[in-house]
DNA sequence: TATACGTGGCA
DNA sequence: TTGCCAAGTAT
């Protein structure tokens, strides 16, 4: 016989809903699929959710795709070159996250066995996985009842318990109200039902209110106000930096092109070479920082935003001998999609060649 | 606890 | 246009 198994109403409500709108993602296992009893396979959902981190579901999409084609396994992730794996990531931004991810696959095969850690813990000491990624991976992959939260989590809960306290101090708070909604026969389900219903209906502006499950126990609908929750601390103003790129192309069509430190931002990428990036550009100094002498010709300013920062380079252009010495290698204008050039170095390539990227 | 760390879409 | 923000992590 079977056994009721305690759950909170919030959390049958919710279990229900989601059951109706199921949404059809490639990292997810179909209702058919789950109702045989088959898991997700626990690579997938590590790299859908690495890949998830303060990122899009339509941006994850085709990465998704092309990495699970190019490493179908973890230990084909652990096997490639670190540059191939910085490539294919090019463009998703939060590099460290590309970093962390071969290290977290050479862990996986080296010291695991091939096989991802089952509990929360064993996910947690591992590269690249925090909080979130440890307990949405113990949860959906391997069915350990673990509170999950991310932005969608807070936005619910704090809603739901009209919670007044500012995040990020909130957490701890939140964070036990999860754990104690989250049911131990769907822990998986459960989770994938709140992070849904914030993306879809308890939105950050406007939400839905009159088809949320979870209406009628929502005291922060109660106030008249969703949209007051989460409460959050006041953002910090957005400095402007700025600096120079240098273009380099040769007689044969070829791009001076470098490889940037391995840490701090866009470690690893690819890049054209640049001045520092600082308050103000000296403009005795700037062309003093090209990687050689050449007749270097301004040809406009790219602006691209950080999160912390907006960065107005300007570009300079430049015909240049592709045996010039300098710490970088030359790579054909016609094959740029082979080097791990992050936006903002696609954008100040663009402003010198501005048929570069088609 | 606060800061560094990308990018693109949307109102 | 400008700001907000999206399935966070590391330090």
């Amino acid at each position: 016989m079977i056994r009721d198994i305690p759950q909170a109403p919030e959390a049958a409500l919710l279990l229900s809903w989601y059951d109706r709108h199921h949404r059809d993602l490639p990292w997810r296992t179909s209702p058919a699929m789950a109702a045989g009893g088959e898991r997700p396979d626990p690579y997938r959902v590590w790299l859908s959710e690495v890949m998830l981190q303060q990122t899009t579901v339509q941006a994850v999409k085709p990465y998704f795709a092309k990495f699970l084609a190019q490493w179908p396994t973890v230990g084909d992730l652990a096997a490639a070159p670190q540059e191939d794996v910085m490539v294919a990531w090019a463009g998703l931004g939060y590099y460290a996250r590309a970093r962390n991810l071969k290290k977290c696959a050479e862990a996986v095969a080296n010291d695991h066995g091939g096989k991802f850690p089952d509990t929360e813990e064993g996910l947690r000491a591992l590269p690249g996985i925090g909080d979130y990624t440890a307990a949405a991976v113990a949860a959906i992959a391997f069915n350990r009842p673990a509170a999950v939260m991310d932005g969608n989590v807070e936005r619910v809960i704090s809603r739901l318990h009209a919670i007044d306290t500012p995040l990020p101090a909130a957490k701890p708070l939140m964070k036990s109200k999860v754990a104690a909604l989250t049911p131990v026969d769907r822990p998986g389900d459960f989770a994938q039902a709140m992070m849904d219903l914030g993306a879809t209906i308890c939105t950050p502006k406007r939400p839905a209110c009159a088809l949320c499950p979870l209406r009628e126990r929502c005291l922060a609908l109660a106030g008249h106000d969703p949209e007051r929750f989460p409460v959050k601390a006041a953002k910090k103003d957005k400095p402007v930096r700025v600096g120079a790129a240098f273009v380099a192309v040769s007689a044969d069509g070829d791009l001076f092109l470098r490889r940037r430190v391995e840490s701090g931002l866009l470690g690893g990428m690819t890049e054209v070479p640049t001045t520092g990036w600082t308050s103000r550009l000296d403009g005795d100094t700037t062309t003093e920082a090209a990687p050689f002498a050449a007749d270097w010709q301004a040809c406009g300013v790219v602006t691209h935003v950080f999160t912390h920062f907006e960065l107005r380079l300007t570009v300079y252009r430049a015909r240049a001998e592709n045996g010039s010495d300098a710490d970088g290698w030359w790579q054909a204008i016609t094959n740029l999609d082979a080097a791990a050039l992050p936006t903002v170095m696609k954008k100040a390539i663009a402003q010198a060649i501005p048929n570069a990227f088609r």
